[in-house]
DNA sequence: CCTGCCGGGCC
DNA sequence: GGCCCGGCAGG
């Protein structure tokens, strides 16, 4: 849990670096655990970047005072407001925003690289800052961290199809997912953290806003990316993840066979699969969504992995599956990656046909 | 040849 | 049971 910044090597093995600029956003709206190393952080160089950033802050009280934060100029448009709030959606429970109720009035002490993370991941104290530790890469998608500014919101926008509402508060954008789309009972206190899901942050610009700009509206062309595809219930993302309004799609189809796009998302759908086979690897809470409310195109031939195994009537082999097996998935030089049947040269139990 | 994995052996 | 591997079959 203790991502060290500083050292920035601290990659998994799977991580797709990207280069993308922070303002092109690619759709790795989720973060999902790698095994042994579930860092899933950025590219060396923004993370480095990251890490100067950080000290810079830790040293300087300025940023602590937004009253004394220079005026972002005005060209600082919904783009750059997006960006910061995919940060935010990407890194699960973090924004930049802390919009005006947790800025601290005074400077606070040096904080220490640790401190100044905490500060910085503890601004947005609702309810949903679980899981934050490993979501410290989100600031490796931002180059360079922007000094708060009294004028951005934080928002929650709803993401179900169709569905448009923006809310303030992520518990009121939980208790509207709850109940108007999961059809939950709204007293109920049941969360088991499904409608983080279905909703995104975003960064409103109050000051944009009283200038009249309407297109904080969600279907703005400028605000609104391509729908958001909601896993199926065959494709289970940790609860954490966020589907992030600027988030594509296009990473969902990619599955194991291909290689992953350039981004943290790398699916590792195996997890769901893997069950007791090879305890060592990490175990992602499998989760059974809702039917999806959008179309899914991600789910393909894995959805044979749970229909029963063909059991091959004795004496007759197996018809080959058209399945990538681990070793085709991973490599030789991954073999510890196998699933334990592979390592064996037993039918695989990963990637069932 | 590569790949998946059965069958069987060893511990 | 875990683990390994020869060898076969399909592509």
């Amino acid at each position: 849990m203790d991502l060290d910044i500083r050292n920035p090597r601290n990659q998994p093995e799977l991580g797709q670096g990207h280069d993308t600029p922070p303002t092109e956003r690619q759709p790795h709206s989720c973060h999902i655990p790698v095994p042994r190393n579930r860092k899933p952080s950025g590219h060396a160089d923004k993370e480095v970047m990251a890490a100067t950033v950080l000290t810079s802050l830790s040293t300087s009280p300025m940023v602590l005072q937004p009253s004394s934060a220079p005026t972002e100029p005005a060209a600082r448009g919904w783009k750059e407001v997006l960006s910061a709030s995919y940060s935010s959606s990407t890194s699960g429970n973090w924004s930049w925003d802390n919009s005006d109720q947790s800025v601290p009035s005074t400077p606070s002490p040096p904080l220490s690289n640790e401190n100044s993370k905490n500060f910085l991941l503890s601004s947005n104290s609702d309810d949903i800052s679980e899981d934050i530790h490993e979501s410290t890469h989100f600031m490796f998608d931002d180059p360079i961290p922007r000094k708060r500014k009294n004028s951005m919101k934080v928002m929650f926008k709803c993401l179900w199809k169709n569905c448009e509402k923006v809310l303030s508060t992520s518990s009121g954008i939980q208790r509207h997912i709850r109940t108007v789309h999961l059809g939950r009972n709204s007293d109920s206190d049941y969360s088991d953290g499904e409608e983080d899901f279905y909703y995104s942050e975003i960064e409103v610009n109050m000051d944009s806003l009283t200038e009249g700009l309407s297109s904080l509206t969600p279907t703005s062309p400028t605000t609104v990316a391509p729908p958001p595809v909601f896993p199926s219930p065959l494709f289970d993302v940790p609860h954490s993840a966020h589907i992030n309004v600027n988030g594509s799609q296009s990473h969902a189809p990619t599955l194991l066979s291909q290689s992953a796009p350039s981004t943290l998302c790398h699916i590792r759908t195996d997890h769901a699969y893997q069950g007791p086979v090879n305890p060592v690897r990490t175990v992602t809470t499998v989760e059974r969504r809702l039917p999806a409310p959008s179309t899914h195109a991600a789910v393909t031939k894995t959805h044979a992995l749970v229909t029963p195994a063909t059991k091959a009537t004795p004496g007759t082999r197996k018809p080959r599956g058209d399945a990538k097996k681990c070793r085709k998935v991973y490599g030789m030089e991954k073999k510890d990656m196998w699933c334990t049947a592979c390592r064996w040269k037993k039918a695989c139990q990963r990637f069932t046909d």
